[in-house]
DNA sequence: ACACACTGTTTAGCTAATAAACAGAAGTAG
DNA sequence: CTACTTCTGTTTATTAGCTAAACAGTGTGT
């Protein structure tokens, strides 16, 4: 009878598990693997993902690039246990304060925090769900603080996931002016703003009237947090979710995810077709609009010149 | 008298909006930048944007390497440019429905598709905000749903990046799990299942009990999308939220950023050496952790050759 | 004592981006 | 028409970065 042994652990999450032999003969080790990736995310913060090479953090601990491998098998493997430090346990914090939303608010905020403080995290791949011990502690974190709703299991899955969501966008968003300030050397408000001045500059009436108005409303120059609101309204959305449940409302029939068949982009010959044209379409608006943002540009630099000169 | 001239336009962003002068002299080109950006968006379609490389682009056109660099300036270039491409403009089915809260939805699916069409574009870095025709387009759409309601303009821009946040994380998640088809060769649903049985193996009662119970309800077998269900409920609470403003609620004081001083994390020495000290409590606890879980495996498998061998 | 399992290091191979120098093509000024 | 200039795609070469393989030295178990 063959054993119905379970898939093999990949390594670096058999490492991140802990589950990983440490040998007994030879010299002794002088690295940890702990030492590597202390170096590896210290780097990262300081100076973003790009300066983390292999021979960058072994300088760092002042070896050569190749002893690394006696620890860790590829940088992907560093990545990840990387990833899994910098992620750390939830803080308890969301703990001291009471019922399920100001807990869900915290923890949202614990992982803003934890993304600000390594931005370069969210530039790392994602690969399927978190399996290790420390990403799962903070989704166990996030569904325990649901167990006294109503809600079922998958809809608490689907909360918790959520606020992960908007902590990760809300840091995505942010690292964007984070990366972009260490590029520039400017600092990420004079970042904002250049954004800003080159948004104003591009941005017509004409052709993105909602938009326009929201810079001429100056909501990039604004101090406000568009997340926060946005979780704020997912939660009272949940809460009222949860109110009508408690008044005796059902649950409502799963919505299946949206999933887009290979077989019919490759197959379907009028739909390809269809969509061709639809970029073919697209293609040609956006020569005409280029042809009329430069023709505009060059009639307002004629009219600047004229202004200049008479 | 200096001009107050805006920044340069970055050279990618110049050529997304075309506003790039072509060459008069010389012999005639054999390339465009859009033949080039399109090789290089259906092969990262369909190998992933692991396989975009100068040489691949360039060989699937039957040039050199270094042609490309004649039309583009690097990669990173050549990466915005697809993005662009691949962003395209948002569909006008959502004008089709009626209300905004239909519309805002049928563009959070719009959007999800065009994720799931162009996984790869959730990988690209983020650098601010979207300064390209086709992503100022996206959100022109997003913020035009709202233009009748009694929202600010800045609580517009929160949505309609909520809207896209959502998307953009169902299509991350999902994305990982194309990912990982891509690289082991099988199907999405296996790569799910094998990773709801490597879950299944690491995840106890004690140190994950809400985790635990989610996976013995098998909600990571569920067909049921959890995204969705996000989605609505944040669309929920900003119908709650517009139904209050009618009734009168006035707007609530704006919440700032949450906002990490490079200072405190660097100046405070007692902030740092608490930090520390979390972090070495959390080291010592997974250490204890993994201790216990070898010591347990180890266990299994002696109770698991004695019953083999008895 | 000796074999073996390990250590960190050296060397070398590979992929990939891109700078620099090139020969030939097409406009343009005389 | 001719010479000059600008531009084309190509060739060559440099660089950075990951990692396989071979190596000399170290400590443990027999």
């Amino acid at each position: 009878m063959t054993e119905t042994e379970p898939p093999e652990l990949p390594r670096g999450i058999a490492l991140a598990w802990g589950v990983a032999a440490n040998p007994q003969r030879g010299p002794k080790r002088e690295m940890s693997v702990e030492k590597i990736v202390d170096a590896a995310v210290e780097l990262a913060d300081a100076e973003g993902i790009g300066a983390v090479s292999m021979a960058a953090v072994a300088s760092r601990l002042g070896f050569t690039p190749m002893s690394l491998y006696r620890y860790v098998t590829a940088k992907d493997d560093l990545l990840l246990l990387m990833q899994e430090e910098a992620t750390g346990l939830p803080p308890a914090s969301h703990l001291e304060v009471e019922g399920w939303r100001a807990r869900l608010l915290a923890l949202y905020q614990e992982q803003v925090v934890m993304y600000l403080r390594h931005p370069w995290m969210l530039s790392l791949p994602i690969t399927g769900s978190p399996i290790t011990p420390n990403s799962s502690a903070w989704l166990d974190a996030g569904l325990a603080t649901l167990e006294d709703t109503p809600l079922t299991a998958e809809e608490r899955m689907a909360v918790a996931l959520a606020v992960t969501g908007h902590a990760r966008w809300c840091g995505i968003v942010q690292a964007g002016y984070t990366e972009q300030s260490r590029g520039t050397g400017l600092t990420p408000d004079e970042v904002a703003a250049r954004e800003a001045a080159l948004f104003d500059r591009v941005i017509t009436a004409e052709e993105f009237p909602a938009l326009r108005r929201a810079i001429d409303d100056e909501v990039f120059l604004s101090a406000a947090d568009p997340f926060r609101f946005a979780v704020e309204r997912t939660l009272d959305g949940i809460a009222a979710y949860i109110a009508g449940l408690d008044r005796g409302d059902s649950h409502p029939d799963v919505t299946e995810w949206i999933d887009i068949d290979p077989a019919e982009l490759a197959g379907d010959r009028r739909l390809k077709e269809a969509q061709k044209a639809v970029r073919e379409a697209e293609k040609a608006l956006r020569a005409a609009q280029k042809i009329e943002r430069q023709t505009l540009r060059e009639a307002r630099e004629r009219v600047a010149r004229t202004k200049k000169s008479g």
